[in-house]
DNA sequence: TTTCGTTATACCTGTTGAGGTATAACGAAA
DNA sequence: TTTCGTTATACCTCAACAGGTATAACGAAA
């Protein structure tokens, strides 16, 4: 064993979201319930994908709806299926710049990690 | 105005700590208390100038004391002045880790707000 | 052995927020 | 016009947590 000692092992870590001037925007959970609510064109089955209640999930969306400008998330009720949800053109640029900007976090953790052999 | 229209203002923000196998050990708030430990010598008057109580402040160093190995923090109590408080010197070298990580941190959020003229 | 200011710890309480449940609204299709 | 599954929203409850207050423990100095 060389320079370093027996070690408690550390980590470096976090999280990150994106944020208007009323608060938090969109961070990892908000960006997967999209990704998922854009696989399934339905909140409730979103929902139940993450494990979360409807509520919740409706909570979120509506929060991210009305602090964003433009809807990331359109939702119609009633007729054929019930209603459905889609995830707008805006809502998949979210999607494309907080993984993309999470990618480069995650190798920030990463990289510091290695710097803990402390 | 070129490519962006006029925008809503977003910013890339999070945050962070240094964790081990028991979960958060330190982040910013802890390493600010560490400083004030380091200048006055005191968990109260520590505390006092981060505007927390003196409880609030003890649970967080004994938090930090039990989960590290070795204390970043040791105290005395009884005798002149009534007690003390001071840094060790594996408390230093987190000030300094966390500091160090925590710069890297803030380029890459000031970095990703730039792109996000979205 | 009394004083004093700090460290250490027990105890109690209000708040807030997470979560579930219930129900209304809706519109296409049969 | 009835059915059906989903969206939308109101309402209620309970636990966890933040935070304050009170008090014990301590030891150097006077």
């Amino acid at each position: 064993m060389p320079a370093s000692k027996k070690k408690l092992p550390l980590a470096a870590d976090g999280r990150i979201w994106i944020s208007t001037a009323e608060g938090k925007l969109v961070g990892k959970g908000r960006i997967e319930l999209l990704e998922k609510i854009k696989q399934y064109g339905s909140i409730r089955q979103a929902a139940m994908a993450m494990e979360m209640s409807y509520r919740q999930a409706w909570q979120l969306i509506d929060d991210m709806n009305t602090k964003a400008q433009t809807p990331l998330v359109i939702s119609t009720r009633g007729g054929k299926g019930g209603g459905n949800a889609t995830v707008t053109e805006k809502g998949e640029q979210y999607i494309a710049l907080f993984n993309s900007f999470n990618k480069k976090f995650q190798q920030l953790l990463a990289q510091q990690t290695q710097h803990f052999i402390f």
